[in-house]
DNA sequence: CGCCGGTTTGACATACTTCAAGAGAAGTGG
DNA sequence: CCACTTCTCTTGAAGTATGTCAAACCGGCG
């Protein structure tokens, strides 16, 4: 795995402060984390782990969007994660990995050394309950996914996919300007996330476009133009 | 829910007392647990919780076989967890839960009361420590089940399922005699599970006995006739 | 015995995949 | 700055696995 070490900037600073595993830690304990934190940066498309490598280091996502992806002896492959700011990769109390992490976009982690982060988890509930609550939030969204994959069609799929997209990068980023939205995947990535090919996400959304629900920039710029409609697509029913 | 509620057996002589949440209390942990618990029993099919309703207790299952469904607007419906002996129920820190829990078969469960428990998850490391390694087995277990639903084939689901429940119930049960072994979900249930619908379930199993790989001694009833054979229908390559 | 839920089996429909060709962007090197 | 390659994406035509609908079967139970 290809490190590109650099500074660590402040945690009192840092965006995913009060999202990320250190979320309910006080000014002690963020001081203590500085201590064995790193940040590494990776180019889109770049792997970040390999299934199986040696779990040197668990980490926040900072910035940008990694997937973990899943793949059988013959070639095909199923998404089973989607990383964004302030999610967690690796597992403490296991060496390895079962999935490849890959960047999907430029991405900059916050890396702690597995060992001494261990020791941290022991001493510290703070990051512990952190820890139980995030992974517990993987777990729901994990179900939510199983019956996207078990029991909708490619059209709900689709729309669901854009929807939770819209959703996650309102409430993460900066609030964006609902006209400027990107996919951060590309289609074969979406239809691995979907359990789908990427021919049929590709007409599902160019479908979409043509319904007036979407409208593209360019291939990963959109803007959501009747979110009504987006959102009766998804096969989830009224909001919320 | 109906509560059938009876005596409070020692924990030591559990049969789930080294792999449930409690695995890794001594002694005197295990008092402070007795004092909190009681047994609940639920009939095949009886329903556990609904999704909503408000969790009064948390559970670990002692005996028989519970599922987790989340449904669709429509009335879709994906099994989303299948609960074994030793497997928890509930979500410390949140009163509600997002699918609902139903016994597949007659279910005897250990049950905390909520709030003390979550007392004792404070105060009791050994116990939150083993809930979250649990909570991490299962969205392990859950990503496996992503790869079964997004990309697997009919057959290849079925024979993942087989082969899984042989498993289980191999490491869990009393070694039971791989003469008998039996499917504790009915074809319905077990088309939740893969994302399938009945009749290519019943299909599915159909080839299987037909091509000599399982042999039924009833519609729940049977063995595995060729293990290799099996293992190999599942898609996920050479044991191991 | 006769109902009843779970299951099997068949015939048909279709949503999605597969295969194939080509169009745009985007990068690369001369 | 323009060929040239390369990658991503689109679009069409054809194939197929699985779903849908419907009827019959079977074992258990009142």
């Amino acid at each position: 795995m290809d490190l590109e070490l650099s500074k660590r900037p402040k945690c009192s600073e840092c965006p995913i402060r009060h999202r990320a595993v250190c979320a309910r830690c006080d000014d002690d304990e963020l001081l203590t984390l500085e201590a064995i934190k790193s940040y590494k940066s990776f180019k889109a498309g770049e792997p970040i782990l390999w299934r199986g490598d040696e779990l040197v280091y668990l980490a926040s996502i900072v910035e940008g969007v990694a997937t973990l992806n899943k793949s059988m002896e013959d070639g095909r492959t199923q998404m089973v994660g989607l990383l964004l700011p302030s999610d967690f990769i690796g597992r403490p109390g296991r060496n390895d990995i079962e999935f490849d992490v890959v960047a999907a976009t430029d991405v900059t982690l916050c890396c702690f050394q597995r060992k001494p982060f261990e020791r941290l988890l022991e001493t510290t509930p703070h990051i512990s309950q952190r820890l139980v609550e995030m992974t517990m939030d993987e777990l729901d969204a994990a179900r939510d996914w199983m019956v996207l994959l078990g029991r909708k069609t490619a059209q709900e799929k689709t729309a669901t996919f854009v929807e939770m997209l819209v959703r996650r990068q309102r409430v993460d980023g900066v609030d964006t300007d609902p006209q400027h939205l990107a996919l951060p995947l590309t289609r074969d990535e979406i239809a691995n996330y979907l359990g789908l090919t990427l021919e049929t996400v590709s007409r599902q959304l160019n479908a979409m476009k043509k319904d007036g629900v979407l409208r593209f920039a360019d291939r990963r710029r959109f803007e959501v133009a009747d979110f009504k409609a987006l959102r009766n697509a998804t096969g989830d029913g009224a909001e919320y």
